[in-house]
DNA sequence: CTTCGCGTTAACTAATTGGTTAAACCATTT
DNA sequence: AAATGGTTTAACCAATTAGTTAACGCGAAG
């Protein structure tokens, strides 16, 4: 770990890789002071404990996640072209983070009730209704196929989100390599704003 | 845990549901012993090891998952008439084993290397490339709309797996409760055919 | 009835792991 | 230069956990 830091940064850092690649469970103390160049005495110094310092990693990752989602509901745009938006920023948002959504996602599921509390308080309820809204009202107009809106958004997350979550399983099952791979997620977004675009536009 | 069953089986329902709902390292083999209803030295005398436990397992949940994806590509209907069978087939598939992939692709991600030689070994590997023909022909033929075929098929996993992956994430942001998911998720097969159709027919 | 052997148990071991403590370190203040 | 107080370390502790062992139960075979 980077030298140049503060302990608290460095203990941070190295949490951030050790609990993301292995998640609460599974990650130790003494590998992220390691990772961190320190000793292990400093993660409760300064973080008390080990939940402790696994809801700050876990809040920031949450964090990134999250905020992009309602700067990109709330503009003043079509339906169609926040889909595009979200598609363009959610896929170069995550291809920096690749690890974070399954991270948070399988965290979550060990304990769903554990984060609602969290997540309300930190105000990452993305204000869903006014889109749903929108988004009906230019069902009605007609530039709009109908669709049920919680399932169109569903499946927009679904896309972006979902090669990211299942890599490893998608690349064993295809037997791409890293390189393949790497190539097919630079086209991601165009392929899926295509194929949103054909499935919406009546 | 069943009374009825032998004993081996009743370690390996138990540790079924211990290993899918915890993970590996989560899983604590005192707690699926005592789901069994036996002593902990029986685990070790049935199965050796956590390890050789948990691969038991995971076998056994990877196994539930793929075959089904074999059977659909390969039947002699076509592209769509295949997508709309996957929709159905697997969401009921899923429905029926809701955490089943987020373990698969929680524990695969932990370690990819591992799982590849068994996954082949197993011939788990749907013969993707007569499926990807199948679908460059009717592209050729007009009779679908031109996508790359690993993109087409990555939405439509994407689209019927994730929402499963992400139930917890989903349902805390949208606040939805567990009656409503299921509603939602009865109409989810319809929906992401209705969709797909109006993406891939010209 | 005794013996044999698989299945089972309670008690135990060794290693791991999260967490603590007391002393050392070191820059700043007095 | 002595005192102060936040920071860091090595050593330690207590609890947990995977795995082992030796004895027990009990039905089947002799």
């Amino acid at each position: 770990m980077d030298q140049s830091q503060n302990t608290e940064e460095r203990i941070t850092a190295a949490a951030k890789e050790i609990f993301i690649q292995r998640g609460f469970a599974g990650a130790r103390m003494q590998d992220i002071a390691d990772k961190a160049g320190i000793n292990k005495a400093m993660l409760h110094y300064y973080f008390r404990s080990k939940e402790k310092l696994f809801e700050v990693i876990f809040d920031e990752a949450f964090g990134t996640l999250m905020p992009r989602v309602q700067a990109i509901l709330s503009s003043d745009k079509s339906v169609i072209e926040k889909f595009e938006d979200f598609a363009d920023q959610y896929i170069a948002l995550i291809s920096e983070h690749p690890h974070v959504p399954l991270f948070v996602v399988h965290e979550l599921s060990q304990d769903p009730d554990r984060f609602v509390e969290k997540i309300r308080s930190k105000g990452h309820f993305p204000k869903l209704s006014l889109f749903i809204a929108q988004l009906q009202q230019e069902v009605d107009q007609g530039r709009l196929r109908p669709y049920n809106p919680v399932h169109l958004m569903m499946n927009v997350l679904s896309m972006c989100i979902f090669p990211f979550v299942a890599k490893p399983m998608l690349k064993a099952v295809t037997q791409m390599d890293e390189t393949t791979w790497n190539l097919l997620m630079q086209n991601r977004s165009e392929e899926v704003k295509r194929f949103l675009k054909q499935a919406l536009i009546p």
